[in-house]
DNA sequence: AAACCAAAAATGTGATCACAAACCTTAACC
DNA sequence: GGTTAAGGTTTGTGATCACATTTTTGGTTT
């Protein structure tokens, strides 16, 4: 067992409200998008099941459901893995981010009240605090839901299953963006996205939000770190 | 069983290459997007099981894929139907639409070579022959493949599985509107897009697009037909 | 020593079964 | 008569099993 990794899966509570294979998705989900599946890495049914310490039904219909927000590939072999990034695959992601975001970010703009307003400000509030604490873990998921917030303002809102696909796709990947983002200085754009907000200005707050998008990934700015990475991923346990 | 209306699907040949779930996926896609399943109408496994004469495990697994493409919707009861639609959400749904393909089609435009050019030529070329025989659903199909052949130039493309969610959200509900579109004089717009890639112009390309989309759905400019098939929907079996 | 091939183990697919929750029907009751 | 409560039925979930295909292994040949 050694060219096969070994997989850790960080575990949570079962509650029993949730069946069985929601909780195997919401736990293999959060291990993709935190990186904790090698891309490439076969994954099987019976593997995980072990690993979770479920039947292998459960297992399945959550790796089917993954395989649909394309968070997992099922290749022709019928294998199931975490796809593998290149440089050009990273860049039209952000760029299909940026197009789909600032798009939502605008429609949801009409919507946004007094009560959304807070809730964003409260947000960006907690995300200083993470920064300053330097719990990048958490200013990743705040930051989330602040986009997430922001979005889902407009109430007939169709785009954020697309966003969310978006987003896990990328996550195994921003890991090491973040990660190397420490040093870097970041400017706080969302404070520029909820002046944009209050003034209602459509235009000034989808330049926010891909501002915010681009910094987000600025280490994209230096290819060799990207490269790299995808590098070990591309030649990762085939 | 006289609120339990009755399940027309369209069979297709099974081919022994694909898996059943696959085929089951297919043939209940191919179900939706043509609006042969009621929004609303309750989805059994078993019942699908029977009518298409596989045993229910294809059929679970096939209705949670198409479910996480936002084909189907999971209500809390555990209850599979196809989602009710609102004029609001068509609205986003349309607009969704437009920002997420004609930026696929921008980021597609450098890589359309002579071979591409020729493929869109040809499909252009099918529409109009199925257009002049008044085949509404062979313009339909052909449409769509005239959008994937252009955005699938990009070899990186990612946006592709999004466009095609929005496309089964939308399909149910299109029909009715090429129905009432026949009387309608369909400008070619697929011949302005040509011509903007021709000169590589990436903003005509996009106004191209856009207005190719607007107008498939042009319906929506005269809101009683719109609303008049919305309260069918919202009114359909409870 | 590298390449090839057959046997063995493991895997995905699909079927069937058990069970608890949800749904529908029927009957009693206010 | 309309509402509620309890019964039986149907449904989704999850477990287990069988089988064909794939992957790995171990031995053989060039």
């Amino acid at each position: 067992m050694d060219k096969k990794s070994p997989i850790e899966i960080t575990l949570t509570e079962r509650d029993d409200a949730v069946t069985i294979t929601q909780w195997v998705y919401q736990t293999l989900r959060y291990a993709v998008m935190n990186g904790q599946i090698l891309p490439g890495r076969a994954l099987t049914i019976r593997e995980l099941a072990r690993i979770l310490d479920v039947s292998p039904m459960p297992v399945r219909e959550a790796l089917r459901q993954l395989a649909a927000e394309n968070a997992l590939e099922i290749q022709g072999n019928r294998r199931v893995m975490v796809p593998r990034m290149t440089a050009m695959k990273f860049n039209e992601l952000c760029e299909a981010r940026i197009a789909i975001e600032s798009h939502a970010a605008a429609r949801a703009l009409p919507y946004i009240d007094a009560t959304r307003l807070n809730q964003l400000r409260e947000l960006d509030h907690l995300i200083d605090v993470a920064q300053e604490q330097g719990d990048l873990e958490q200013v990743s998921i705040l930051n989330q839901n602040f986009h997430r917030a922001l979005y889902t303002a407009n109430p007939h809102q169709v785009t954020l299953p697309l966003i969310e696909s978006l987003w896990l796709q990328l996550g195994p990947f921003m890991r090491l963006a973040t990660s190397k983002l420490e040093e870097h200085y970041l400017i706080d754009r969302h404070n520029e996205a909820m002046s944009a907000i209050e003034k209602q200005d459509a235009f000034a707050l989808q330049l926010a939000i891909t501002a915010d998008i681009r910094e987000g990934i600025a280490f994209a700015g230096t290819p060799e770190l990207l490269h790299s990475f995808i590098e070990q991923s591309t030649h990762a346990v085939n």
